[in-house]
DNA sequence: TATTTTACTTACTAGTATGTAAGTTTGCAA
DNA sequence: TTGCAAACTTACATACTAGTAAGTAAAATA
């Protein structure tokens, strides 16, 4: 795959998530990459092809880091799984499901679908990991793996919008707070 | 108020929470009114007027749920608060800190600062609603209260955007299961 | 009754958005 | 060496955006 269309995803990719959908153009991606906004279109002809790039590039990436810890504990795999968060936190950027989930009604259907498979995906991974905590006696939450999987994602969406506005120390509450309830007794 | 100024915030803040800050323009506003653009602008010369108003316009009905539930018992404050939610979530909106937050670097400071200055009052209603609960013995979290109130929010402002995508079935499971998990001893 | 203010409309501008069609350069393959 | 495809650029079309300036009719005020 060629350079100029990686930088195009990557750099769409951090539009998208620090200003939203409808915030950036073709323009803001093709100048600092010094190419015309044409160049864009010649590979992602709309801007659905462009979401759909992005939504596929993160979930590759998605998919590495669940490989690279397949043999992790399940704290491990928990954190790798946070840290995707915590990093946007760092930049300021919301998650890609808020960037999008947000501005759902501006998107091509054909990204709306892609977009639910992600969530999906997303929902399914933290729920395995969870399950496999709690069957190893090592996470301790009452609900069911899926409804603590839906809490803490909700946490993490909710927790990277609000410290825009209140600062990055209460992301860092939040995610302090998740890690010690589920490693705990009741 | 005339009722145009009020009808202009009103949608303004129905589009606003569906599909997003630059999502909505002035004439998707004045044509459902049958008015001409310029009226709108007659009463919010800019777009940065008409997010301030939508701000007030919420912050004014936030202020009297808070009135209208003074006498009540903690329980049925908090459901006062997430009520609001609930009903969002019904119509498919986000609530308006999303809307705001999601799309921050195209609001202009003016409304950056009523932005945060919303959230803030959000929180410490909550706060004073959990530690009135815990004070009293029918709410337990060993969080501090800010903590706990960080924590309900980031649910439902997660749980709102999710449940766009998973259906509103997953709203209300994080919904019942902060009610269950802050009436509940350990 | 005269004047001013309110609540708009008409008509427009300048800028920006996504998207397209056709042409150009470069490098590889036959 | 010719031909062709990949990776663009040039130039443009269409549509929409926030925003403004000037005009108007009706209501409130002096």
């Amino acid at each position: 795959m060629s350079d100029t269309r990686n930088d195009i995803v990557k750099l769409s990719e951090r539009l998208l998530r620090l200003n939203g959908y409808n915030a950036f153009s073709y323009v803001d991606i093709s100048k600092p990459l010094s190419i015309k906004n044409a160049a864009v279109h010649y590979y992602f002809p709309r801007k659905a092809d462009l979401a759909i790039g992005i939504i596929e590039d993160t979930m590759s990436r998605m998919r590495d880091i669940q490989a690279s810890s397949v043999h992790k504990l399940p704290i491990d795999k928990l954190k790798a799984f946070l840290k995707v968060y915590t990093e946007a936190g760092k930049e300021g950027k919301m998650c890609l499901v808020t960037a999008l989930t947000s501005e759902i009604h501006s998107l091509d259907e054909t990204v709306q679908v892609r977009l639910k498979d992600m969530v999906q995906q997303i929902l399914r991974w933290l729920t395995e990991i969870l399950k496999e905590g709690r069957d190893q006696g090592v996470f301790y939450f009452e609900e069911t793996a899926r409804t603590k999987a839906l809490l803490i994602i909700s946490n993490m969406i909710g927790g990277l919008l609000l410290s825009r506005v209140t600062g990055v120390a209460d992301y860092s509450t939040i995610y302090n707070n998740i890690i010690k309830n589920i490693s705990q007794h009741e």
